[in-house]
DNA sequence: GTCTATAAGATGATAGAC
DNA sequence: GTCTATCATCTTATAGAC
């Protein structure tokens, strides 16, 4: 799984040496400590941080281990980097697709706009971000199941844009209690968390019928069964 | 490699170090293997497979790391008998609850009564079950997230009765398309793995006004909003 | 910025005594 | 069944050369 690789180890480094300053701003790892990233991401996406060593990220990435030490201190503060690279990214994004929906929709808000409005920058990452940002939102999945530090993390990291959402699904839905608000939050919370992991489960059990990899459908028909479901929890008396 | 059959129950009334004849409470863990299976499954279900060492979980139970090796194989040997333990008991509760379910309520089936009995030995065990069973679903809820193992593994241990579920579904939705039967179990499922996890992530954004810890009204939500999804999907032409 | 070398300890697993 | 002793390997992290 980790042997040396001898093609690797000296090309690799090799082609970004004579690098003098800021590297260009374009697609692409943009520097050695992106690249870094990049490559941690995808490892701990798919075995977390405990089954990922320093030294299988450096190895895959093609420095030194003594390079991830000093780009980022240590192994969980690398982890932290990834965690919170594409956060700022995601979050403020998702803030102005959901006030740009307030604006447009005025006085008639639904529960499926602003759910939809809610996902828009998730669907057109995954479908035009690379592998990266499929790696990523793996990670924020698993994140979000992990008992021990994932509710700290998640609510650090996406607690603003969260309850932007239901702020806004607050005024699509007059009269629902708050209590009902945020129990529907939680199921919509864990439907999306499933979509973001594509662990191929779906696939699987419906014989190919359905492809979680389809995510413009995974996100159309959440937004369908999630506005039903709050119309559902929070039309009651 | 002369390795116990662990299925085979108890092996002798000698289990403990000094002691003789049966545990005085029928409580606890029953043998030294169940008590090494208890241990394992609260600290794999906190920190995951590789966050875990042996040595954790042989000191943890108070036994030497040898002993683990000699019940279980290997560190993936003692993981999968964690994971099989109680799926075997929850798979078979879940069917019995859904054929009673079908059996009582003939031809007047509804969502919310199929997925209420689909969920409901999860409801019990968690209220009841003690803290090992809230490991275990904590452990299951990390397994559907992972993007490796975590398909495979559901589906190896799971499926029977998710295929039981849906096909009560769909004589409780008639003219539903089957895509639209497994997208939505799809929405179902993620918040079922979410609430599974139990990582009060909800109890903190609520500001304590709800409380994930309260499974009854998770559940009963669930059931809700989940059967509303279920309709808003797959009524459609 | 990047590498070499290495410290200091943890890890999964096995052999064999009792 | 349970423990002692041990191994070969892997782990994170640092110091210092270039």
């Amino acid at each position: 799984m980790t042997k040396p690789d001898p093609e690797a180890g000296p090309a690799g480094p090799e082609t970004r040496k004579g690098r003098r300053g800021r590297p260009p701003k374009s697609e692409g790892p943009s520097g050695t400590s992106e690249l870094i990233l990049d490559v941690a991401e995808d490892l701990f996406s798919k075995h977390g941080l405990h089954g990922v060593s320093i030294r299988d990220v450096a190895n895959e990435a093609g420095v030194d281990t003594a390079l991830l030490h000093y780009y980022f201190g240590t192994k969980l503060g690398l982890f932290d980097a990834v965690f919170k690279r594409r956060a700022e990214i995601l979050n403020a994004e998702r803030l102005a697709s959901l006030d740009a929906y307030a604006l447009k929709a005025g006085d008639a808000l639904t529960p499926e706009g602003v759910i939809s409005a809610f996902l828009q920058p998730l669907v057109e990452w995954g479908e035009k971000g690379g592998p990266g940002w499929k790696h990523y939102f793996a990670l924020i999945s698993q994140a979000n199941a992990n008992p021990v530090w994932g509710g700290e993390t998640m609510a650090r990291y996406f607690d603003d844009v969260i309850r932007r959402l239901i702020e806004l699904l607050r005024l699509a839905l007059p009269g629902a209690r708050d209590e009902d608000l945020y129990w529907a939050y939680h199921n919509l919370s864990g439907a999306l968390t499933l979509t973001l992991g594509e662990t191929g489960r779906l696939d699987r059990l419906s014989n190919g019928l359905c492809r979680s990899g389809d995510l413009r459908l995974a996100y159309a028909n959440m937004a369908r069964f999630a506005a039903a479901g709050f119309r559902a929890l929070c039309a009651r008396a």
